[in-house]
DNA sequence: AGTGCGGCCTGTCCGC
DNA sequence: TGCGGACAGGCCGCAC
């Protein structure tokens, strides 16, 4: 899916075009995402003003007079943007219709997303609660990451991955950053010194952040909301990259399985 | 409690 | 050309 950069990148892109606008309409093409698609979401929206695009890890929080409407992009997700009249694509599930006459349609083939309304609070729903820190705050830190992982056993990258822990970082990111601080992903995350901590956060916020610079990664579906891609693919260093020669030294990548991902990395790099 | 696996969906690619 | 299996950016629920 898109992972934080890209949820970033397409928060960015809508922002502009939903804030003080009014949904006129909504429109579900399918009976379920990941959740089922509450029919009520046609009767619930209509006449709300958009007052806000938040982002809470990979959740994308569209803030409204009296609720918050939660998407999720799951694996093959988009948002994207089209004038009125513009017949809707395949896959495009659900569609919102706002008062200008553009149309919001999230685009998912594989039907991970989610789209939910909540009337209350975001952050006490089951979703919510639980969810780790922001990368891109403060309170991931090496002394977090430090804390957190004393006698874990778990491989490091799957830890990376789990969202109760930090939030955000997927597939491609976890193998990005773990090159860049030079740390094997199958390394016991409770053996992580201080010093790979330190390592290994500054890695995460500086791929992260360049990636969202970069408007995130396209593999195949994600497109932002003008329906461009993203070229952070560009800048993978281990991703997809299996049998080429490492960036920095040349000793050839290595591919395999960590928890059932794809996983990348230098044996040279990022020694066991 | 922490860990690992299967399942959700659909499309694509690869080997036979 | 056709078919089965593996795999794909996420996440949850369920076993041990």
């Amino acid at each position: 899916m898109p992972e934080l950069p890209e949820v970033e990148t397409t928060r960015h892109g809508i922002t502009p075009h939903l804030i003080g606008r009014t949904v006129t309409a909504v429109i579900l093409r399918a009976e379920k995402l990941r959740l089922p698609l509450s029919p009520t979401l046609c009767s619930l929206l209509p006449g709300r003003r958009i007052e806000g695009v938040t982002r809470r890890g990979k959740y994308l929080l569209l803030t409204m007079e009296g609720g918050t409407l939660l998407v999720h992009l799951g694996m093959t997700g988009h948002l994207r943007l089209a004038a009125a009249g513009t017949p809707p694509g395949r896959y495009d599930h659900f569609e919102l219709t706002l008062d200008n006459g553009n149309l919001l349609r999230l685009n998912d083939p594989r039907k991970f997303g989610t789209v939910l309304w909540l009337n209350s609070d975001p952050y006490s729903h089951p979703l919510f609660v639980g969810l780790g820190p922001e990368p891109l705050e403060d309170d991931f830190s090496a002394a977090y990451l430090y804390r957190i992982s004393r006698k874990r056993r778990v491989a490091v990258k799957p830890l990376l991955m789990n969202s109760r822990l930090v939030v955000g970082v997927g597939n491609i990111y976890a193998n990005e950053a773990l090159f860049r601080a030079g740390i094997a992903p199958s390394r016991a995350a409770g053996k992580l010194t201080e010093v790979d901590c330190e390592r290994l956060v500054v890695a995460v916020k500086a791929v992260l952040r360049e990636a969202i610079v970069l408007g995130g990664t396209t593999l195949q579906d994600y497109l932002d909301v003008e329906g461009k891609p993203g070229y952070f693919r560009l800048e993978l260093k281990v991703y997809g990259r299996e049998g080429e020669p490492c960036s920095i030294c040349s000793t050839p990548l290595q591919q395999s399985r960590l928890g059932g991902r794809a996983t990348c990395w230098c044996p040279s790099c990022q020694p066991d």
